[in-house]
DNA sequence: TTACATCTTGTTAACGTGTGCATTGTATGC
DNA sequence: GCATACAATGCACACGTTAACAAGATGTAA
């Protein structure tokens, strides 16, 4: 049995009712009367009950953090990062609960205004869509990470993938590359299409024709990015760099052109995106983009709460810059002609 | 304004009492009406209020995942694993909140009975030791991974690292090594203190004189294991191989081997441990020990639930094993007299 | 017919907290 | 000295759910 506020006021000889206001600090009280009912508090041990509070208040003091997936297609770093960042916020002030939206199997009925006092998605991909139009619904506060949907939900923050894959890709570019290979990650995450789209402006701004033979698909994983790799080291001639949609790619890309008996940056090039946590202490070290995920999270968060406490209702998207970051892997070309 | 059970009941043309008990599928109620209450439910959308359930039942649903900290010294991968192992048994039934010890800043206060059902710590240094005795003294159920203390929590699942560890530097014996350099993570960690121990005692049992000087520390970090590796590439002789305690380490140590102009495994071999999700696509890739994180946090998961639900009250400690992954980095040393 | 068991439903209270309204006591203004 | 304002506290109820107990209906055995 633990205590109450009800022991608290017998113990102080006053009502409830006081106990209660003295100890969310109302201005109707005594400070006095506040000062001895939170001595006996203290003393007493008392942790006030939070699904009395909830009930009462209709709220439930829950943040709900809502990946695509928790298992499959999620990194590692990525995943830290954002609930690192979201916590940061959230703090202790809401309880943080984790979810994958694919636990819920289409069948969401648990989710509630009432359970959840407001919602972040990170979002990684088109099958995303019925969750969040399912919580927008029922009108409970939404933010929505990496995507950018503004009729679906009225708060998006994201990082700015197409600028930051035109960036890394321009800088090959003017290292003299034009014979440049995409791994793409998994076409149906947004992500994907956007970085995909980063890489297609640089191009044609610098003129050179695409080529789709140079596009593989490496979904996101090492194994893929290897895979991918393996495909395109078949080409003749070889491409003289490769862009990879995720650092975890790269690294495949970079033991299948090791294993083929070729070096980076000699041989080929090679870039990232996302910079992992590994990246600069690769040999070579990969040139890649760092994806503000932290701050991305963090923003978002903060944006939550402004919502659910003061009531921020219009419409906003937010991009995150992303940020070159050059190191040993993007070689310069000479002009061999 | 949501539907209750009371709405229900006016449509229905019962009382509240019925159909919370038809919902609960209680076997009081007759299955006509079970059936007719069960249908309304559908159709109003009803979902229930858990914050009045939990005041009643004195239950939260709320199981509580605590790591040491979330920001600093925790691995991505490491996170990332037990979060999807704790989830994959808690799914869908509680609510999983993740939490960061470090974050309380020693008042737990807020941390109870009420609030948790039941309270995982995935424990990584000596300073939770006051956040686990502050959870057992409330006698909430609770559960410790990665971490051996049977008097202080009744329930504890980790790996055994110091085998781990053991088999790996024996493997390098066995490949000829004996002047074995070790890089340690964290001394507080009581993981970092197990795996010493394991090459230890990997050494004694081949009768190799331990050498202070092969010792360094590394922080478990990447910066860390570049750094330790620095210190050691000034002996004289050189280790010819050194036992990184996690593989970010390792990598760093790798990085600061070829910076020296020395190959691995050719001059110096390397292994790590953990299998962090990179290890595998390194060059060379890395001999590790894997750690089944997920699977401890699984079982733990699974361990929690048991007690929560049945009461589980007899101590128990469950050794997880690990498993040697022997890949390029550790090479075969020729005598040389 | 009566007594009793069984099945199904309703009545009522309880969980711990917050809040609208009433009440008491005290100071202020005329 | 009285009306009024204001400060401090208490009373009673509400939130949505579950559960102990009561109670009605129906069937059954004596």
């Amino acid at each position: 049995m633990s205590v109450t506020i009800k022991d608290i006021a017998r113990m102080a000889g006053v009502s409830h009712t006081t106990v209660s206001r003295a100890l969310n600090d109302s201005p109707l009280i005594h400070e006095d009367t506040k000062r001895k009912i939170r001595a006996i508090a203290e003393r007493l041990d008392y942790s006030p009950n939070y699904s009395a509070r909830s009930l009462v208040l209709a709220r439930s003091y829950h943040i709900g953090l809502f990946f695509s997936t928790l298992s499959k297609g999620t990194s590692s770093s990525f995943f830290h990062e954002t609930v690192k960042g979201v916590h940061s916020v959230v703090n202790t002030k809401y309880h943080l609960i984790v979810n994958g939206i694919d636990d819920y199997d289409g069948n969401y009925a648990a989710v509630t205004r009432k359970t959840f006092d407001g919602i972040i998605v990170m979002s990684q991909s088109d099958g995303d869509e019925s969750f969040i139009r399912y919580v927008a619904d029922k009108s409970i506060p939404l933010v929505v990470l990496n995507r950018n949907n503004e009729q679906l939900s009225p708060v998006n923050v994201l990082a700015d993938d197409k600028a930051g894959v035109y960036r890394v890709v321009s800088h090959m570019i003017r290292q003299g590359h034009s014979r440049i290979a995409l791994i793409e990650g998994k076409q149906s995450f947004k992500s994907s299409q956007a970085r995909k789209g980063g890489y297609l402006q640089a191009l044609s701004e610098h003129c050179i024709p695409t080529d789709e033979t140079l596009h593989a698909i490496g979904g996101y994983t090492l194994e893929g990015g290897y895979a991918a790799m393996q495909r395109l080291l078949q080409l003749k001639p070889l491409p003289t760099a490769v862009f990879c949609s995720s650092d975890e790619m790269a690294v495949g890309a970079m033991k299948a052109i090791f294993q083929s008996g070729l070096t980076v940056p000699g041989d080929i090039s090679v870039a990232g995106f996302d910079d992992d946590v590994f990246s600069a202490f690769l040999s070579p070290a990969l040139t890649t983009v760092k994806r503000p995920v932290e701050t991305i999270s963090r923003i978002g968060a903060e944006k939550l709460l402004a919502v659910i406490e003061r009531g921020f209702p219009h419409k906003e998207t937010l991009f995150v810059d992303t940020e070159l970051l050059i190191r040993d892997s993007v070689g310069t070309l000479h002009k061999q002609e």
